[in-house]
DNA sequence: CGGATCGTTGACAGGTATCAATGCTGGTGG
DNA sequence: CCACCAGCATTGATACCTGTCAACGATCCG
């Protein structure tokens, strides 16, 4: 199921502070000293399209910082359905709740090639304990994760559904580097992301196409920001 | 605006190892040691019907532990309308986005008297670096907000308008020493919370009623479980 | 007692869900 | 290399739910 391509081992911490996106993760503030505290390896891997990171069964013994890449956080229903609580990007951290020792409370699945850093819950503990600088980087991560849930569940959900897709598009292309461009779900995780149908989604999406809007290419999309403004604020 | 009714002058500890909900708090595994390193005055007062705790525009300096009572978190729309973006009941930490030094996310306020304990961010930053014990709770308050966030808005805004009305209704009667006693919001706040509008909730609410699912008390209600968690269910 | 606020109800239009059928596309095996 | 298949996207027809606009009734409080 998870193909682990784990590079190397633990060799200390050379690998944390060389991290290309060290301002972005957990550890941004943590010294040398801090480092050494480190036992367990903190592996980094890729998964690629659809494998999962974790599920409610996983033992939650990891949290996971995503390097790269875009994760969906899943939610099954009773009735054999799914919602989509939340999308993780770059600088993101998945898991948190496995701190507090209770189990994953979603099912965190790639949506395309992801690069993930593995931190293990012990280690997190016990640096919390000693580096007040560790302290102030995991209070930032849960309030981003707590307004991302308002985001996602909140904005993402209000409205009719042509400023929800609106919005989505918005927001995915926000973290890219071409500011008009933007990663494009499947219709059924659009809908399942935005609490409407998937014949709704694609209704919308394709209505949009036509309009000149957005141009679809493989997974992409190039948008018409303003339009789209135009339309959530409408 | 706020009538606060500081009971006494904090008096070093006394009274939180007295409190009658401890379990239930952010302190409830504290020491004796750690109640020493606290310095600033930990207040608990009362707020009625209508009055802010907090807003998006005071100085996030507290914390705050809802002893008993009701309060709802508004987050207000550029056009003037609002949404309520989850409800804190007897037991969960309201504002704790002030710990990470930013302002708080949401106005709160009290939809009954509500009793109020107030705590500094300054004291819980000094516990968390010598405290094992509040690290441990704290990383529970993080989930517990979190998990809240994901069933007010995730949950309770999925489904039929019947559907909504039904789980709030049975939400709100879980706490309740009075198993099938419920608060009752106003039709109003049930549209804001349930993203639906005034009148459709007034109607599930007066359908309810009629088919004797519900019965009105003044500000409460009693409902019949079983007949509401079919709908749910449906 | 009267006004303000809140709750209820009606009529109607519009947006989505639903059910169903038809394109489209990428991957697979012959 | 191409045909075929499975999964995804698109589109249509229709019913239903909910939003909207409007009016009226109930309740609370000064």
């Amino acid at each position: 199921m998870k193909s682990e391509q784990i590079h190397t081992a633990w060799d200390g911490n050379e690998k944390c502070l060389n991290c290309g996106i060290r301002h972005l993760v957990l550890f941004a503030d943590l010294n040398q000293d801090d480092f050494n505290l480190i036992h367990s390896p903190i592996n980094d891997y890729d998964i690629t399209v659809g494998e999962t990171l974790y599920q409610e069964t996983t033992p939650p013994q990891f949290i996971y910082t995503i390097r790269s890449g875009l994760v969906k956080l899943v939610h099954y229903l009773p009735n054999g359905n799914y919602r989509i609580v939340r999308l993780l990007q770059q600088g993101d951290v998945g898991g948190m709740e496995a701190l507090n020792e209770t189990p994953y409370m979603h099912h965190a699945i790639a949506l395309e090639k992801t690069e993930i850093c593995r931190i293990p819950v012990v280690e997190i503990e016990t640096l919390s304990q000693k580096s007040p600088r560790l302290y102030k980087q995991l209070t930032a991560r849960w309030k981003k994760v707590l307004s991302d849930a308002d985001m996602f569940l909140g904005d993402l959900n209000a409205g009719s559904a042509k400023k929800r897709v609106a919005n989505l598009l918005l927001y995915l292309s926000r973290s890219k580097s071409n500011e008009n461009e933007s990663f494009l779900l499947s219709r059924e995780d659009m809908g399942a992301l935005l609490g409407i149908t998937t014949e709704t989604a694609s209704r919308i999406t394709a209505e949009f196409k036509r309009e000149g809007v957005i141009q679809l290419l493989k997974h992409k999309v190039v948008i018409d920001r303003q339009t789209l403004q135009d339309i959530v604020a409408s």
